[in-house]
Formats: C-alpha cells, sequence, structure tokens
DNA sequence: CCAACCGGGGTCTGCCATAGTA
DNA sequence: TACTATGGCAGACCCCGGTTGG
C-alpha cells in the first residue's frame, strides 16, 4: 500500500476493485492503462454501466470498454448524456455509437469537453461537408470528434491551401471530395500529410491539375501512411521493378497508375511479384496490368494453378482475370474448363 | 455475350509522450 | 506532483460489381 493512504481512501479503492471484478473487467489491464484512475476517490463506475445499459450495451462490452479505457469511469452521468446526444445528431441510432464504442472506447471517453465536440461539428459543417460525410468520418475515424477545433482547422486549412496552391479555387469543393475519399484524413498529423503530399509532388513530377486528381482521387488513401512506410515502399518497389529491367519512367506510370501498391509492404510486394514471374508472367504484363496486385498472394497462386490445369496460357492470353471478382471468375473457369473438354474430346 | 474500366466498401486502434492543471 | 487532456505515432489490402464499349 501507498504511504500516506487513509484508512477512507484504501477502503474506497478497494469498493472500486469489487465494482469492476464484478462487472467482468480485467482489472490488471486497466491498470497498466491508466494507474491514475485507480488511486482516485469518487469514479463513477456503477453510473456508467447504468448509462451504456440504458443505451442497449451489453455487459461484455461495458467490461471490455472499462477495461480498455478505465478513465471512463470518471465521466458523470451529465456530461456522458450530452455528449451522446451530440454524437446522436449525427448518428441515426444509439447502436450504431455502441458498435463505435466498442470498437474504439477512447474515441468517445478521451475528452470531457462537449463545447469543442460541439464547435467540431458545426466547424466540419461549416467548410462545407454533408452530413453524410460527417456520419462516416465519426464512423471511421471517430477519433476526429475528440480532435481540439484547432487541430482540425489546421488540417482543413492545409488541405485548402495546398487546394489553393495548386490553382484550384474551390477549396470546398477539395476539401470535400478528398474528406469522403479519405475519412482517416483528419486524425493524421499535418506532418505526415504534407510530407507526404511533398513526396507525391518530387517524385513523380506531376503538374498541379494532375496532383490534384490524384490526391483526391485514387491517391488519397496514401496520405494517411507513415512517412517511413510510403519512402521505404517506394524505394522497395522501384529497386525490385529495376531489377526485372524496368526504367524509372515505367514505375512512375506503374505507380501513378495504381496508387494503392504503395500500401504493400516489402516483403508483400516482392512476394507477389515473384509468385507472378515464377510463372512465366512478364514484368511489363504485371506494369500494364497493375490490378492484378489487388489479390491476395493466396488468390495469385490458386487462381493461376487453376488457370494452367485449365491449359491457359497466360503469356499469350490476359491475365486480368486473376483479379475479377470470384463470381466473375468462377464462371470464366467453368467455361474454360468446359472448353477444354470439348478440345480433348471428352 | 464478354471483358475493360473504374470506383466503391471494409477499414483505424491502442499505445506513448508531454504540456497543462488542480 | 499525480493525474488528465491531447497530439502523434506505427501498423499495412483485398475484393466486388455497375457501366461501358465492342
Amino acid at each position: 500500500m501507498k504511504c500516506g493512504n487513509t484508512d477512507s481512501e484504501s477502503s474506497e479503492n478497494e469498493e472500486l476493485l469489487n465494482n469492476l471484478l464484478k462487472m467482468g473487467v480485467d482489472v490488471d489491464m486497466a491498470k497498466k492503462r491508466q494507474p491514475g484512475v485507480f488511486n482516485r476517490m469518487g469514479t463513477k463506475e456503477q453510473d456508467l454501466k447504468m448509462f451504456l445499459l440504458s443505451k442497449g450495451a451489453s455487459k461484455e462490452v461495458i467490461a471490455s470498454i472499462i477495461s480498455r479505457y478505465p478513465r471512463a469511469i470518471t465521466r458523470t452521468p451529465e456530461s456522458l448524456s450530452e455528449r451522446w446526444d451530440l454524437w446522436r445528431r449525427i448518428m441515426t441510432s444509439d447502436l450504431e455509437i455502441i458498435n463505435i464504442l466498442e470498437r474504439s472506447p477512447e474515441s468517445f471517453f478521451r475528452s470531457r469537453n462537449n463545447l469543442n465536440l460541439e464547435n467540431n461539428i458545426k466547424f466540419l459543417y461549416s467548410v462545407g461537408l454533408t452530413h453524410k460525410c460527417l456520419c462516416r468520418l465519426l464512423t471511421s475515424a471517430p477519433r476526429t470528434f475528440s480532435n481540439s477545433l484547432d487541430l482540425n482547422k489546421q488540417m482543413i486549412e492545409l488541405l485548402q491551401e495546398v487546394c489553393l496552391s495548386l490553382g484550384h479555387n474551390e477549396p470546398r469543393d477539395f476539401v470535400g471530395k478528398i474528406i469522403f475519399k479519405n475519412p482517416f484524413i483528419l486524425i493524421q498529423s499535418t506532418k505526415r500529410v504534407k510530407t507526404n503530399i511533398e513526396f507525391l509532388q518530387s517524385t513523380f513530377n506531376l503538374n498541379n491539375e494532375q496532383l490534384l486528381i490524384l490526391l483526391c482521387g485514387p491517391g488519397a488513401k496514401i496520405l494517411d501512411l507513415s512517412n517511413d512506410y510510403v519512402s521505404r515502399n517506394y524505394t522497395n518497389i522501384k529497386e525490385k521493378l529495376f531489377s526485372l529491367g524496368c526504367t524509372e519512367e515505367e514505375v512512375h506510370r506503374f505507380i501513378l497508375s495504381y496508387p494503392d501498391v504503395v500500401f504493400l509492404g516489402e516483403k508483400k510486394f516482392n512476394d507477389k511479384i515473384d509468385c507472378l514471374i515464377e510463372e512465366k508472367i512478364s514484368v511489363s504484363q504485371i506494369i500494364e496490368n497493375p490490378r492484378i496486385l489487388d489479390s491476395s498472394i493466396s488468390t495469385l497462386k490458386s487462381r493461376i494453378k487453376e488457370l494452367v490445369n485449365a491449359g491457359y496460357n497466360f503469356s499469350t492470353s490476359n491475365i486480368t482475370l486473376l483479379s475479377w471478382s470470384q463470381k466473375r471468375y468462377k464462371a470464366k473457369l467453368k467455361k474454360l474448363n468446359t472448353e477444354q473438354n470439348i478440345v480433348l474430346g471428352n
């Protein structure tokens, strides 16, 4: 026991521990995460439990929430209720909110500043985002709403500046598009987003218009990646393709036609390429049909095997069916097998 | 009918560091 | 000075199908 604890303090703490254990909370985990909560007087675990039960959360979900974000039990019922109502301005049901809390308790409970939350909502509307977009933001990146208003402003301003500096004079449009494409952008640091934009700009020698299209289109998502990860993956892609005889220009064209490739970690990218090359698919076929890299390695492998069995020749036939949807692919495979049987006279 | 083109959907938390505060 | 509020970080794709053009 700590020095200086009075009897009432230690009994209070005892009561808290008992309450939490009764609720099924993983106390060890909780203590490890936020030890300070366990030294406090007047925690409100019962109120929190009643509150969440009234919103339709199960006991298990409540226990899991407290285990992962113990500070939740320091919030007052009034504050919780107010915060909930603000979230309900965006979401249409309590259940949707419960689902978010279950996924990410921290995003709801980390701040008790409801005025800031309200201001965030107003601000996001004021920059031209639609209700549907806010809904998407709260579902996908709930932390956005716990950011300080100032932090959100900084990111929006960055995006607006980028837009204007690229000669597009409708920043509302641009901001709406980029956030809709990438609802996670407001939970990234401006440093990260800025560095990634600069990376795209300097690496691919794009003109303003091309960069704008990339940023609010296929490239929007890669702004979230850590700067290190982007440059490591880019370097790896370049080196791997160089080793297979590609020119820098080809590599650039390839990445721009399929920016998602930057998501692939070094090993995964190399493994995918190797598994295609092993099957006598040429690099040029790969870079001309980048979407085949959408498929997982196991899908690629099983499809290649099935197609070879069906007499499919990759060096003379198209390879895009490697990334077709299951349904379309199966239909195609069935047809190929039937044709082969006819040829073989079966 | 067939495949190319293209966009969309899901998904992103849990931890650490630190300035601020009571 | 213990605790809180907040910022920032690492991490790491795959699949589906509507529309369009031949």
